[in-house]
DNA sequence: GCCCAGGTATAAA
DNA sequence: TTTATACATGGG
């Protein structure tokens, strides 16, 4: 039986903002409002209170690593000043959301479940994984982690049938197969230049820009990277009128993160946009 | 039945 | 090079 550990003086953190705006799928929100969840092969269970951050669960020398993941060493209340400036929407989407973090996750966690989410929505998106760590990932206490490439790398599409993933079946096989074989090395992806990052994700049958950002952003901490999804496109158009995504600066990625979750809540806003797409 | 969901591969223009 | 369509699955 591990010991709770406690980070305190955690500012600029909401849990549910955080944890289940669509940038990881492995959290689910308990009845007394904490979240539990899977990340580094261990579950624990988090919960905030003021500014003492709880994790249950989690062994006193996991501070740093938990400390890592939910990126607490960024000064999040001068990034919104910083990209607040930027525009007079993006200040008030900010704002709206200001307890949103980038989590650094494992990037294989991310690029896979990236892959899934194409074409797809965050309540399936969310069943997929959750099949595809119980086939395949290592039994651990309280869970099971998220399988390796290794292992997956040893599958055929058939083998992930139970997932009911359809189509982006193979797309994981393939991206198991060349991360397992080095032919793809996400942690070269950390320092590459950007472009040349994105093509080598791109390798990947099934990785086009918006998998290979949303892979760099919440799998790498390449927190420039500006993933442009539908709602994305929307909310440029609609809301930030000739603004391009190189517009948003070194923090792009968190600026996108407080646009696409007010996006979410307001799609009243894209009703006309929406209209003129078609 | 139809439409949509944090897109991309593939074929056709 | 740009544009159109199919793709598996499930919920509204």
């Amino acid at each position: 039986m591990t010991h709770s550990l406690i980070i305190s003086n955690v500012t600029d953190l909401d849990l549910a903002q955080t944890l289940d705006c669509g940038q990881s799928f492995r959290w689910t929100r308990q009845p007394d409002g904490s979240f539990s969840g899977v990340a580094f092969g261990k579950s624990v269970n988090v919960s905030l209170d003021g500014g003492r951050l709880t994790i249950h669960n989690a062994p006193k020398e996991d501070e740093a690593l938990w400390h890592d993941y939910f990126d607490l060493g960024l000064d999040y209340g001068m990034v919104r000043r910083q990209i607040s400036g930027l525009h007079p929407v993006l200040k008030e989407a900010a704002q709206y959301a200001p307890g949103i973090r980038i989590l650094r996750q494992e990037p294989y966690e991310a690029l896979c479940t990236f892959i899934i989410s194409q074409n797809n929505n965050i309540k399936r998106i969310k069943g997929i994984v959750s099949r595809l760590c119980e086939h395949f990932g290592e039994p651990i206490d309280g869970g099971y982690a998220f399988p390796t490439a290794e292992r997956m790398a040893a599958l055929t599409p058939e083998d992930l049938a139970p997932l009911r993933a359809g189509f982006r079946a193979r797309y994981l096989v393939d991206a198991a197969q060349k991360v397992a074989s080095g032919e793809v090395v996400l942690e070269n992806c950390r320092r590459l230049p950007y472009e040349e990052a994105q093509k080598e994700l791109m390798k990947i049958t099934g990785v086009g820009v918006k998998v290979a950002d949303c892979t760099l952003l919440f799998g790498l901490h390449r927190i420039e990277a500006f993933p442009v999804d539908v709602w994305m496109k929307r909310a440029l158009a609609t809301l930030f009128p000739g603004m391009s995504p190189a517009d948003f600066g070194e923090y792009a990625g968190i600026a996108q993160q407080y646009i696409f979750h007010y996006s979410r809540m307001h799609p009243e806003l894209f009703a006309e946009n929406k209209k003129l797409e078609k």
